[in-house]
DNA sequence: CCAAATTAGTTAGCATAGCTAACTATATTG
DNA sequence: CAATATAGTTAGCTATGCTAACTAATTTGG
């Protein structure tokens, strides 16, 4: 791996070395895993947008595009993909005609949960070779990657 | 976080919860960083092949279709692009004049090295908040993940 | 109360990125 | 040397990203 400098100057050469040795095993980990998603038959867009409805519940296309970080007229589209394939429903909002309500159709949960299931499986099966301690090792580098993630928003 | 089962019962299900976990916090740590990628000003496709070239080496087309597991006509695109940006140069095979000898310019190991320096110093920049302790329990983790991503192919 | 401004979402049009099928050009093999 | 195999390209499809410009609905200010 290559030398990174740094013009921060107050970080130490090994938080530097640890961020650049996560970031390379969390891509290959990801890149991995993705695989199992062809089975799906849906592109990444939209089994991630769908994710969300699944478990984060219904939400408006504005809300959706924000929480996947894409623009509105991406996330239009992405919807209307969604819809075609029936994985997710529409309603107007009573309050505000504006306001979509989209969310996911007892399919759209059973495919999301059945990508989610071989993503994890697959995961599983492999982490199954390490000991106890090595597991409790990934436990613990998880719960502190989600307190940073969760802390710095 | 969803429950999930498995058909291979000898698993434990502690393994499929830390799978999990590890499964969530790398998407959500990689979706941050890629953020930085935007001001390289090239897309994902084309930085991730880039990427291979700067720090494998010189590649053929194929094997840089193989390393980024698409098909050639889809890294044909890639690397006509990349070409256009200067970032590449090609040159025949002298041996076999079917073969394509595709390198990065300099200036496409200064764009590369520059987005690589950006994502792992906004990691570093994060993980500056941890105790020595937590750092240590994450270098332990990528070291265990890069083991299973080497042993298992 | 209604005109102006704001907000939610869509449409059009562009670029990138993935695929398969069908092609060209070069090497290899029988 | 003809047939086959291999490397890469081209054409044409779908999906996913963007911005600019649009429609429809709501909110706001005079």
């Amino acid at each position: 791996m290559a030398e990174v400098k740094s013009k921060y100057i107050a970080l130490a050469p090994k938080t530097f070395e640890i961020a650049d040795r996560l970031h390379s095993a969390a891509i290959h980990m990801l890149r991995r895993v993705r695989r199992q998603d062809a089975l799906t038959g849906e592109g990444p867009a939209r089994l991630s947008a769908l994710s969300v409805l699944v478990f984060a519940g219904p939400r408006t296309l504005k809300e959706l595009a924000a929480a996947e970080q894409v623009k509105p007229p991406t996330m239009s589209r992405i919807v209307a993909g969604l819809r075609r394939s029936r994985l997710v429903e529409i309603e107007r909002d009573v309050r505000d005609a504006r306001l979509m309500r989209i969310y996911a159709t007892a399919r759209g949960v059973r495919l999301i949960k059945r990508g989610r299931q071989r993503r994890i499986e697959y995961l599983a099966v492999h982490l199954n070779a390490l000991t106890r301690g090595e597991l409790a090792k990934l436990g613990a580098a998880a719960q502190i990657l989600e307190k940073i993630l969760h802390d710095s928003q």
